[in-house]
DNA sequence: TCCGAAGGTGAGCGATCGCTTAGAGTGCCC
DNA sequence: GGGCACTCTAAGCGATCGCTCACCTTCGGA
């Protein structure tokens, strides 16, 4: 695997592009509260608390409490959805690039699963607007799966008789990684990658 | 298929060992409250609301909202080990036996799916010593799975290298279609257990 | 040297939360 | 008919929630 893939999505500075530095901290510390106790559950006090900060701190860098999980929800969003286009747009064939992509897709929500978590579970916290803006950008990510899928099917490389239904499965099953994932368990998230990617491949029955 | 295995699991009457009559009422209305809002966000005055009763009324029948969640999650886990356990011990092969399995546990999260999201994905909400009765719960059906995937290996029917880790993927899979799954979608609970029966016996590599 | 913008705090407001209490209605057994 | 256990309601308590406000400090530029 190329440095490109492993790097894909800013793994290594996730929330480099928030300014200043006192909202990073706010949002920071938001994603590990959201990810321990849930949206609703988590007071702004904890989060505040958790920055070094006094409560009202809060409101002077976003509107509201919905509007961190917003900001959350896009950016991680964003950077998932790299991860799988950086993966799945490079050389090779449909297996090579499938596999890829959910080797990476994988790693991610591993790896940032603090984030995923957040991201993945408290989609229905948002309002309206917001979810739809959300929602969008999770159709693109089917839409890369499914592309690939297609391609496989049409280049006879792979067997599928229901290519959404088989989509919606291979995204579910990556996506699902963010919950049940341990950092101190028994799987770094490269082995969990490598094994997702290996059960996908013979989903879609890649000939090898 | 068997009529026992369509039944299994008390689909018909998902609550009818619930009594009296109101303490039923009650939780079968933070059933949905709590999968359309989530645990957190929802108050003991909407539960009590949607059952027609008083927000008092609910002391009378349960000590705290936290034993509704805690009454619900028992059941529902007792109810989807049922339908897993049933399936999985019937006659017959590996391969049959996993498909079995797998497609009643996925028509259940499909069918039952507003049930099977307050169990699968409200856990954190319970204190300690419940969610540990629930966790154990759970690790029954990991072992009802894994137990199939290695009898199926012994017997050279499946080809699987990471026993442990493709049973946590095969259950993953099936718990996930809870989030997904809507009514109104596509596809009947029916079709979505077969078609991830089909897959889930193509990533152990079944022979057929 | 003075000033205004920016970032921070302590105190607390109004609303709503989970839950309790006092008492009323109902049916059953003697 | 009288007593009692059971079920439910109206009212509200104390705590905590998201959020606001008045005020303080810091600091770069004219």
């Amino acid at each position: 695997m190329s440095t490109a893939e492993e790097t894909a999505g800013g793994e290594r500075e996730p929330w480099g592009e928030v300014a200043p530095d006192a909202a990073r901290r706010l949002l920071v510390a938001a994603v590990e509260a959201f990810a321990e106790r849930g949206y609703h559950a988590t007071t702004t006090r904890d989060i505040a608390g958790r920055a070094g900060m006094s409560p009202a701190a809060l409101y002077i860098h976003y509107k509201t409490k919905e509007e961190l999980l917003h900001r959350i929800s896009r950016i991680g969003h964003e950077k998932a959805l790299e991860v799988l286009r950086t993966a799945a747009e490079r050389e090779g064939g449909p297996a090579e690039r499938l596999g890829s992509a959910v080797r990476s897709f994988v790693r991610w929500h591993a790896g940032q699963h603090t984030v995923a978590r957040v991201v993945q579970y408290e989609l229905d916290a948002l309002g309206p607007e917001s979810r739809a803006e959300i929602v969008a950008l999770r159709r693109q990510s089917d839409a890369a799966v499914r592309g690939i899928i297609e391609e496989g099917v049409a280049a006879g490389e792979f067997t599928v008789t229901d290519v959404p239904g088989t989509t919606v499965a291979v995204l579910s099953l990556c996506i699902d990684v963010a919950r049940w994932f341990k950092v101190n368990g028994p799987r770094t998230p490269d082995e969990v990658g490598a094994l997702y990617a290996d059960l996908v491949l013979r989903m879609v029955g890649a000939k090898h």
